[in-house]
DNA sequence: TTGAAAGCGCTACCAC
DNA sequence: GTGGTAGCGCTTTCAA
């Protein structure tokens, strides 16, 4: 009975089991393998209950690869994103990778720093047949292209695309700034500085934007501007370069995110030996954890993430689904959180 | 000429071209583009130009899914980690990301949290033909078994395998405790708290275990010890609850990491007007950025997160490449940052 | 060096 | 409801 094809039992590679391993030992067809695992099928539940008894023994299950190849779907999705060490993308990513995965997706990671060759990384997700992609990440008019020309979906996260080219949710930044600054006029703030992010960041100069376009509205055109990276040391300089200017010590500090905020509350306290908000109230943006903490009680805008990604899950979903769906553009309000650390009268 | 297989060009699907439709343009066989994008392929010089030439045009990419799927690897890895909000992880993420894209492989990734099925998400990995799962998350023993049983390399970041069963990286929790330790019998204090995680934790166990271990050793055997969830709020917890205890307050509270240590310092600072350290010294573990903020300065133990993500990503790679390699644990000290919450003498 | 041919494991479509 | 058959796009022999 032996045939020169079978390969000895002590060379032979572990393989896992297929559909025709389990239709064999079903005494069936493998396309009724395939029915079992497949949503709608039409399938007797009298086979179906004796494949899939079969297939848990033999530990079988369908290959993702194949399926992908063959249907053209792999439920994967690629995430793009920037800085996992910032305090707001962990939680972006977290959020995200509930969703999808309640969605029936799969993540695939890409992370993104400044080095990153952003064209070699969407070459991987072009290979990689991925179903969508949420970015998170800096991405060129003609890298947004891209997507469109392979008909990818993309949505945008905190980062809308120019010319509609794509779909994107965001927090709206003009009046999370707005709320900022009425919070900080009526307290009765009158000199004001803001700590800006680096000039090629689009949610940095948005904000910044919106922070002195709304306080130019309220006849405050002299603002002092400094520029940092995000980061809590470079919050920690912008104080210091803001105490050293020649303008004078502002009474408020609009930073243009949670983490510079921190920084600019620990040089003023600790370096500068200020009280907060006695002699100076300081804001910042995200609504990040830490900002909450008693040593901090920062006075933020809390970005809605939880809704932000239901909506760009949302989003994308709906347009793997139908790849016609025009480009949208969701924007949602942050919440003030009134903390200690602007003055509140 | 025209034959009744040819779709019309409305409404032909949009189709990624193939190795075929580059063969064809270029005037050789599929085989011939295949070899031009391998690694040790003999092709000749002049081929291969002008098939990369005619590839580029046409926008070809090999497709991951059909060279996974011939070849066995997917150059895919899944990360398994829990709680994204955690301080130490997203930096263990990010540098994972890093370092496997360094090696040309991509991470599918799984954040699992409480509500997780564990399970449900093994079922994954093993649809999609990883080459390999790098794992921050809680495993059962009969999990880890099931890698073996499907030749999955496993490398598990700080939690190592019962019985050698899988391979492993971690930070010494036992050396890093007894550095705290000594570090604060230094500085003369005698009356010990311990900030510890959920009993369900393996590392939280082992450093709870290290600290009273070593406390032991020198005598120190009464030592109120408070759980808490790892969180910044259990911190705050814990240290009220230590201050409420009938055994009056501790002299210096070890806290199994550097979020419950902040959380014990906001407590006894802000709430119980606690001078730090003149009144208690506070330590914690991790050396996450926040504890090194000005307004912390928390003594602690420095995880070195880069050598242990390089060890666990040449771990794995190794793994991929020898399917022998025998189960190794390797262990890394942390460096002991002496900030200034805890008495210097 | 090159091309032909045989699959990888699956879905989709077709008869029955 | 069920089984046959044709690919999905690629790597990998094997001859030429």
């Amino acid at each position: 009975m032996a045939t020169t094809k079978t390969a000895s039992a002590s060379t032979a590679r572990v393989r896992r089991a297929t559909s025709y391993d389990v239709a064999r030992a079903a005494g069936v067809s493998q396309s009724a393998v395939s029915r079992c695992f497949a949503s709608g099928a039409s399938i007797a539940p009298a086979t179906r209950e004796r494949i899939l008894k079969v297939a848990t023994e033999m530990g079988y299950r369908p290959n993702a690869l194949a399926q992908g190849l063959i249907s053209g779907r792999t439920n994967m999705v690629a995430v793009l994103i920037s800085t996992l060490t910032n305090l707001f993308y962990p939680e972006v990513l977290a959020e995200l990778s509930r969703q999808l995965t309640e969605r029936d997706m799969r993540v695939l990671l890409f992370s993104l720093n400044a080095e990153s060759d952003v064209d070699a990384i969407l070459d991987q997700v072009w290979r990689h047949s991925v179903d969508g992609v949420i970015s998170a990440a800096r991405l060129s008019d003609d890298q947004v292209k891209a997507f469109a020309g392979r008909h990818i979906p993309l949505v945008l996260y905190n980062r809308p695309a120019r010319g509609g080219l794509a779909a994107s949710v965001s927090c709206d930044s003009a009046a999370g700034e707005r709320q900022l600054v009425d919070h900080l006029l009526a307290a009765g703030h009158r000199r004001f500085a803001v700590v800006a992010g680096p000039s090629d960041s689009y949610v940095g100069e948005e904000r910044r934007r919106a922070a002195l376009g709304w306080l130019a509205e309220h006849g405050i055109a002299d603002v002092a501007t400094v520029r940092g990276d995000f980061s809590y040391a470079s919050g920690q300089m912008a104080m210091h370069a803001l105490a050293q200017s020649r303008g004078g010590m502002p009474e408020a500090v609009i930073c243009v995110n949670d983490l510079m905020g921190i920084g600019v509350i620990d040089a003023a306290r600790v370096d500068l030996g200020l009280s907060i908000p006695d002699d100076i109230s300081i804001v910042g943006f995200d609504g990040s954890d830490p900002a909450g903490w008693a040593s901090y009680e920062l006075t933020t805008i809390r970005q809605p993430v939880r809704r932000m990604t239901q909506a760009a899950v949302a989003m994308l979903a709906e347009r793997i689904e139908n790849e016609g769906t025009p480009a949208e553009h969701r924007l949602f309000e942050g919440e003030l959180l009134r903390g200690s650390s602007a003055r509140l009268t």
